[in-house]
DNA sequence: ATGTTATAGTTAGCACGCTAAATACATGTT
DNA sequence: AACATGTATTTAGCGTGCTAACTATAACAT
C-alpha cells in the first residue's frame, strides 16, 4: 500500500514537471528562448565572464551540452565567448546587452509560472512542501 | 516572502525531476532502453495493438515524437506495427516477445527510483505529498 | 627538456520532444 | 462523381541532453 502511494508519487512527479516544462518552453517562446537556456542565462545575470565547466556545474550537465547551448545563444546574439588570458583553454562567457534585456522578461515568466503551479497550495501547506521538496533534493545529491 | 517560498518549490520540483530523470536513465541502460521508451512499453503492457494516436494521448506528447519512438523500437526488435485492416490511415502497435520480457525489469527499476526519491519521507508525509501533488496535477491539466 | 597526466572544450552521433509542413486516406457535401 | 474537410502519420529541421572519442593546453615529474 506505501508502495502504492510511492509509486503515485513518482509518477505525479514526472507529470507536474514535463507539463510544468512544456507551459513554460511555450511561455517563453514569445522571448525567442528555449527552455534551459533561460538557466543559462540567469547564472550570467547573477555574474558574467564565467567559464563553461562553471555553467556545466551550475546546470549539472555535461560539457558537450553547454557548448552547444552556448553555440546557440551566441548565434542568436544573446552572449559573446572570450578565451581566458591566463589559460588558453578556458572560454569565458559573457552577456550582450540582448542578453541583459531578457532578465527582467524571464523573470515574470518564471513567477507566472510559480503562480500556476502553485495556485492551488495554501501558504501553511506550500511551506510543507517545500520542506518535502528539499528533503528529496538532498536525498537525490 | 511567499513568493519566495514558491520559487523555491519550482526550482526544487526541476532539480528533482531532472536527477530523477538522469538516474533513472542511467538506470534502464542496462537494459538497453532510453528514458521515455519505458512509458511507452508501459502502455503497451496494459494493452498493445493500439494506435499511435492513442499512444500520444497517453504519454501526451505530439504525433512526431512518438513516430520517432516507435520507429526506434521496431528498430530494436521491441515492438512491430502493423496497418489496421478496416482504415489505412493508423498504425497499431504491438509487443515482441523482447518487449514482453522488459516488463518485470523495467518494473524492479521503477520501484527502486520510487524507493530512492522516498527514502527519507515518512508514510503519513508521503500522503500528505501525494495529497499536493495530485493537486496541483489537477491544477496544470 | 621530455614524457606523463590532468583539465577545458569540441566533435560525432544518438534519443527525446517540439513545430511546421507534407502525405495519405476517410468522410461528408454538393 | 468531384471537391472540401478532417484525421493519422510522416518528414524536415531544430534544441536539449547524453556518451564516447578527440584536440589543445597546462601542470607535474623524471
Amino acid at each position: 500500500m506505501n508502495d502504492k502511494v510511492g509509486c503515485d508519487i513518482r509518477e505525479s512527479l514526472d507529470k507536474v514537471s514535463s507539463q510544468m516544462r512544456r507551459d513554460y518552453s511555450e511561455s517563453l517562446r514569445e522571448l525567442n528562448l528555449h527552455v534551459g537556456q533561460d538557466k543559462l542565462l540567469a547564472r550570467l545575470w547573477i555574474g558574467d565572464g564565467i567559464t563553461q565547466m562553471q555553467l556545466c556545474e551550475h546546470l549539472k550537465c555535461e560539457p558537450p551540452t553547454v557548448t552547444n547551448m552556448v553555440k546557440t545563444l551566441e548565434l542568436n546574439g544573446f552572449i559573446y565567448r572570450k578565451r581566458d588570458e591566463q589559460d588558453a583553454r578556458v572560454m569565458r562567457i559573457y552577456l550582450t546587452d540582448k542578453g541583459k534585456e531578457l532578465e527582467k522578461p524571464v523573470d515574470f515568466k518564471w513567477k507566472q509560472q510559480q503562480e500556476k503551479l502553485l495556485h492551488s497550495i495554501l501558504p501553511e501547506e506550500r511551506l510543507i512542501l517545500r520542506e518535502l521538496m528539499k528533503r528529496m533534493e538532498r536525498n537525490l545529491f
